[in-house]
DNA sequence: TTTAATGGTTCAATAGGTGAACTATTCACT
DNA sequence: AGTGAATAGTTCACCTATTGAACCATTAAA
């Protein structure tokens, strides 16, 4: 069937991408910080007074996996934890000025060497492709 | 910068649709195999007497951790190793009958699943998306 | 025939993940 | 007010995936 063949495409393709996304965060950026650590990060710098339970679910992973995660990142200086005075369960989380440093240098260097890429797409061959992944995205979220 | 805006929508969207592949394989269909270890069987079974030297080429990864893979595929069942009888440095892999079983077992499952939400995408649709991807993919090979 | 190079494995270390058990705290309700 | 359930987060034991260096066996090259 025509859909094995798209299927296995779509594999192939997505896994050369997200390799090379990885490498050049790896090689061009900072060698102290992995993909996943930088999504976190990045998650949290761009949702204000961010809670693990919270990054679990839009993560769709385990709390104890964020907990390791957040582990990782404070003990680079990158994120602070800070607790909720009325409801002293919650440990807000937010990134440090060294963090935001540090986001801002990567996204750089990340946006010259993907912007390079994009340059060989025209505006609406950019936003039909990814409008078509986020409708994608959205049907597999049920 | 508009870029900024579009990766972090790409990023969102495809970390949903990859962790969605991942649940559906892992509730569906088997509960005893990961997506990596899919993705090698899956190529082993694709690719006529492949090598781990090969395989980690193929995937961007260390030889030592396609070893690593490859035995928990052997110890499954599902792959043999052959040594090259001219050159007797190499291993060739094949997938078991097993091991045939359980991708085509696999593929049926997690394609019942994908072609309901594709069914909602017209062949246009699905075919500029596939050609924009490898497109990126192949601009980020080098 | 020494010396390279090649193919694969082993080992220690790190990251990322699960799921269950646990602590602390707040909520709900009779 | 007091007991039990729910919530937030951590810890723990265990597994997968990966790296990179050291290593073994084998073949190729000088």
């Amino acid at each position: 069937m025509e859909l094995k063949i798209l299927i296995d495409r779509y594999q192939t393709a997505i896994n050369t991408v997200t390799r090379s996304v990885n490498n050049t965060l790896k090689n061009k950026v900072h060698a102290d910080i992995t993909t996943d650590q930088f999504s976190t990060l990045h998650y949290i710098h761009t949702h204000d007074s961010s809670t693990s339970t919270e990054i679990a679910q839009a993560f769709g992973i385990g709390k104890s996996a964020v907990t390791a995660q957040i582990n990782r990142l404070f003990d680079k200086g990158l994120i602070e934890r800070k607790r909720d005075e009325k409801d002293r369960r919650i440990v807000y989380l937010s990134v440090t000025d060294k963090g935001v440093e540090f986001i801002d240098f990567t996204e750089v260097e990340l946006h010259k060497v993907l912007g390079k890429h994009l340059s060989h797409f025209d505006k609406h061959e950019i936003h039909t492709f990814i409008e078509a992944l986020e409708k994608l995205a959205k049907l597999m979220e049920e």
